[in-house]
DNA sequence: GTCTATATCGAGATAGAC
DNA sequence: GTCTATCTCGATATAGAC
């Protein structure tokens, strides 16, 4: 704990989560990722023995990273409400990323979905993490019926804004929807 | 025109598009086409002399078929509104694909977002395609406002149930989220 | 722990026989 | 047109020196 190698090994998985993110994770390299660091190919093999093993790192380490950023926005707004806008306007407030590269949850879940199934199951806990903390504001707001599918529904439809967003380049379109989704209410 | 080397083109093209579908582009390698189609590598090149070409051709052939479907629902449905559910419904009458593949279209441009970013502008003519026909349908139904806007707005609610359903594979939402879409009114 | 060197494999791509 | 043989490169992964 606290070691030179442990904050190598989180450097090493800061810069995979980057350029898996960037590049796509079958499109990215371990020479890519221990150049990005600054370190050799054999050293990077000390940390990680496999992709499989840096890729599971990766996704253990989104989670927290999501996990820490909803706890913040808890502190951050009081209101549900609020809460559920800033979640709406998560992508808008990363435009530029969103843009180029769509989203790091969705765009990982539908690679893997392709190219490694057990991954999948791992990878998809992303997207859990902001499900139950969306049900949790639902509940505050006093949404009794439904709530994990509303939930659910929240979650595609930004996976929807962004995937089209980042097919076509088009911002105005992330804007508009953005807008358009917070009008939102139950039926 | 109709010779054997045409016919073997489309075969070809067919395999491609298949695998590209089912295990990605980049994960998907000239020797498992050629496998596919019981062809050699070498005669492989005789028809298609890069990947991206292949990719070009898979791409052009997808067009046309969206391009063909629509015409034949067009044919099959004089009612606009019963042709935007039969848009809306696609998923789900190829329910177990898009479970463990996601979405031909989203995630092929999900992927090149990623990894060629020449070839996505390209491969988003197939969104186009449907957008252009949504529009049409909407003129149909007498919405004169944002009609762009509108059909866009369908193709982000669909991509976005994709992608959780894939993430997730899950029907369950797929058949619900679907439900909800179809009740959708202009505001 | 970190490095260099190397083994092994499969990829995209080419040459040339038939 | 279709094949076999081959080239070249970059990938994952390992061995072993420091």
């Amino acid at each position: 704990m606290g070691s030179k190698g442990e904050a190598l090994r989180q450097r090493i998985v800061a810069a995979a989560d980057e350029l898996f993110y960037r590049q796509g994770y079958e499109n990215t390299s371990f020479s890519d990722i221990a150049d990005a660091v600054g370190i050799s190919r054999g050293n990077f093999y000390y940390h990680f023995k496999s992709k499989d093993e840096i890729l599971s790192a990766v996704i253990d380490s989104r989670v927290a990273a999501i996990v820490t950023m909803l706890n913040e926005w808890d502190k951050k707004f009081k209101d549900p409400r609020q809460r559920l806008y800033y979640y709406i306007d998560m992508p808008l407030r990363d435009q530029e990323n969103i843009c180029l590269h769509g989203c790091p949850v969705g765009s990982l879940c539908t690679e893997l979905a392709k190219i490694n199934r057990t991954m999948l199951d791992d990878a998809n806990r992303m997207f859990a993490v902001f499900r139950d903390w969306l049900i949790l504001q639902l509940n505050f707001l006093g949404v009794r019926k439904n709530v994990k599918k509303i939930a659910m529904h929240f979650i595609a439809r930004v996976q929807g804004i962004v995937t089209v967003t980042n097919a076509f380049e088009d911002k105005d379109f992330l804007q508009q929807e953005t807008k358009q989704l917070k009008k939102w209410q139950c039926r």
